[in-house]
RNA sequence: GCCGGUAUAGCUCAGUUGGUAGAGCAGCUCAUUCGUAAUGAGCAGGUCGCAGGUUCGAGUCCCGUUACCGGCUCCA
């Protein structure tokens, strides 16, 4: 798998790599094979950071099967067993996968075309279907673990029968494989979930799965993420609004959500009419639309809501502040002519390359073509597909097409941005949108008089504030720059000696528009400060007798340590600056 | 939703083959008035996720259920 970044940069696929966990999955098969036999075997690619191999064997594996196969595996290796290809006509190799009780691997075969010639790979006792390639011997695998368990739908397909997947890694040295395992625990310190409890940003309770509890750390956060969305919005030319949480099933039958999304809504009776939650902002922002005659003059009209839209995710899937049930979408809609389709598309990037690359983000972008289930015509969808596309074209953006994975209502681009780990996550999308416009019947007057549709853009740049929260947590470890920070500053006196002076200092700060905070529990220094950089402030103003004597601070950073002593109202200026910048 | 796993104090975790719950940190009180990542002592804190069952007796065993974790599928 290629993935295409915006600095242009391509992630490097290490063949070789491929070629030995690849291997490590066929050991793998072997080891399971030797230890129970009656199981039946699936696939067994290599991945981006390993391989798997799914299996159908009654009860699946357990962990103590995990050590168990480890064991076996490395025996495998030990062997030195020679990995060799031979081919069969189709016809013979369906025959030879019968043989052997492969029904999964008959079914592949199956598959292909009738003139095929199916290769397969033999290790001793072990062979599989397999196109390879794979190393000589299987002492070529020199680092590998199992890594964990999980379930697998044969051919990624919920109707069809779920395996068990057994994921490992394998690495060329023993030091790459340990140097992975360190990384993923690091990655596992940064996990939002325990950060946003720590650091007091939001909660999850029993009694809302999937709805998040912001904390008030969290709140200055969200807030202050809201605040930057306005300055630059307002700056291109964006107007806001805001529609209610919940509107009539009629609204929702002209849209198309009834017949289109309506497992995923939450839907009320109120005075005998069914109401339904919103899942999207645009239908709301339709009919804002359609409230007054509208001239080809206010076009392009760019409409945005931060909206709070609400969604029935299936329970399985719900995984802290990146998959929740109720999100605020940083929405916009935007009305135009067709003719103003490419620079709109251009200047919605622009915005999304702006703010991704403030907070120092990687991403990769995505186009989604028609789906299956979708409204319109072949026409509509042709031209804005085009549409789209020339605008990543000119801006001579890379990206990858996923054929059929748009809404149902028109093609989408999706910006992915890349976590501590590695995991992509989809956050601003730009979707293009005939039929809503034409379902609502919306108009504006045109030059020449005459009544003309416009079309729709629906965006987002953060694509849902909670989820671009989880990220950012991740992303800095907490550590926020001071812009961002819950609390910039906190006072620490050293002792109760210092307290009024202390006080004074806390007093300037907080008046000079600082987030700040002052501990006057009586606490040793060294404590206050663990506590606060355990917090993650930015910054520390530690005052004692010496600075109360000579009236200044002592300044301490949370990433660079103590700064030395400085005058309150210099440090005010200087923090200032760096808050102004977002640095 | 599906497969697998987990659930003990605010947090992190002990709890032996079933015999009526324990530590560290956090909290509170007192002492201490301290200089750049943990001062000391004391106190308090739990119907062991919830609801059934087995048993003389269940945190421990069984069934159900809810939530969470790792994935699958779906997605902002």
């Amino acid at each position: 798998m290629k993935a295409l970044f915006s600095d242009g940069t391509v992630a490097e696929t290490n063949e070789e790599l491929k070629v030995v966990r690849h291997t490590c999955s066929h050991i793998l098969a072997q080891a399971v094979k030797r230890l129970y036999p009656e199981t039946k075997l699936a696939i067994g690619p290599a991945i981006d950071k390993g391989f798997y191999y799914d299996f159908d064997r009654e009860g699946g594996f357990t962990p103590e099967d995990l050590e168990a196969l480890e064991a076996e595996m490395k025996k495998i290796i030990k062997e030195n067993i020679k990995l060799e290809t031979f081919t069969k006509p189709r016809a013979e190799a369906i025959e030879f996968m019968r043989e052997l009780g492969e029904p999964y691997k008959v079914e592949l075969i199956e598959d292909l075309p009738e003139d095929s010639v199916i290769s397969f790979y033999r290790q001793g006792d072990f062979t599989d279907l397999c196109a390879g390639p794979h190393i000589l011997y299987t002492k070529g695998v020199k680092a590998f673990k199992l890594t964990s368990l999980a379930g697998a739908y044969w051919r990624g397909n919920e109707k069809n029968k779920m395996l068990t997947r057994i994921y490992g890694t394998a690495f060329l040295s023993k030091d790459e494989l340990a140097e992975y395992l360190t990384m993923l625990e690091e990655a596992k310190k940064r996990d939002h979930r325990k950060l946003g409890r720590e650091l007091g940003i939001f909660t999850m309770m029993d009694e809302g799965p999937g709805f998040p509890f912001f904390l008030p750390n969290g709140m200055v956060l969200k807030n202050t993420l809201i605040d930057y969305w306005r300055q630059i919005h307002t700056r291109e030319g964006y107007v806001e609004i805001s529609t209610p949480i919940m509107l009539n099933r009629h609204l929702w039958e002209t849209s198309g959500h009834w017949d289109h999304y309506k497992e995923n809504m939450y839907t009320t009776v109120i005075d005998d009419t069914d109401f339904a939650v919103k899942p999207m902002n645009c239908p709301g922002g339709m009919l804002v639309y359609k409230y007054e005659p509208r001239s080809y003059r206010d076009l392009p009209m760019r409409m945005g809501e931060l909206g709070l839209v609400h969604r029935h995710e299936k329970s399985g899937q719900l995984h802290g502040l990146m998959r929740v049930r109720c999100f605020t979408q940083d929405d916009a809609h935007i009305f135009m002519t067709q003719e103003q389709i490419p620079s709109e598309i251009k200047g919605v990037i622009s915005i999304i390359d702006e703010v991704y690359k403030l907070f120092g983000f990687k991403y990769h972008v995505e186009l989604s073509t028609r789906p299956e289930n979708s409204m319109g015509s072949d026409e509509d969808w042709e031209i804005a597909t085009k549409g789209l596309k020339s605008a990543l074209d000119d801006l001579g953006l890379p990206y990858v097409v996923n054929e059929g994975d748009g809404a149902f209502y028109g093609p989408k681009i999706d910006f992915h941005l890349e976590d501590s780990i590695g995991r992509t996550w989809q956050c601003g999308t730009i979707q293009l949108d005939f039929q809503l416009p034409q379902r609502f019947e919306a108009e504006y007057t045109g030059e020449d008089g005459e009544k003309h549709r416009p079309i729709m853009i629906h965006r987002v740049v953060f694509g849902s504030i909670e989820r671009f929260i989880g990220i950012l947590i991740e992303h800095f470890a907490g550590k926020f720059p001071a812009w961002l920070a819950p609390v910039q500053v906190k006072v620490l006196p050293v002792s109760e000696k210092s307290h009024d002076y202390a006080s004074r200092v806390y007093e300037e700060l907080k008046a000079s528009g600082l987030r700040c905070e002052i501990d006057r529990r009586d606490e040793k220094i060294g404590y206050k400060i663990r506590e606060a950089q355990l917090m993650k402030i930015p910054y520390m103003i530690i005052v004692g007798e010496n600075e109360s004597a000579n009236g200044t601070i002592s300044v301490r950073s949370r990433d660079r340590g103590d700064l030395g002593s400085a005058k309150t109202a210099d440090f005010i200026t200087e923090i200032k600056e760096e808050i102004e910048k977002k640095a």
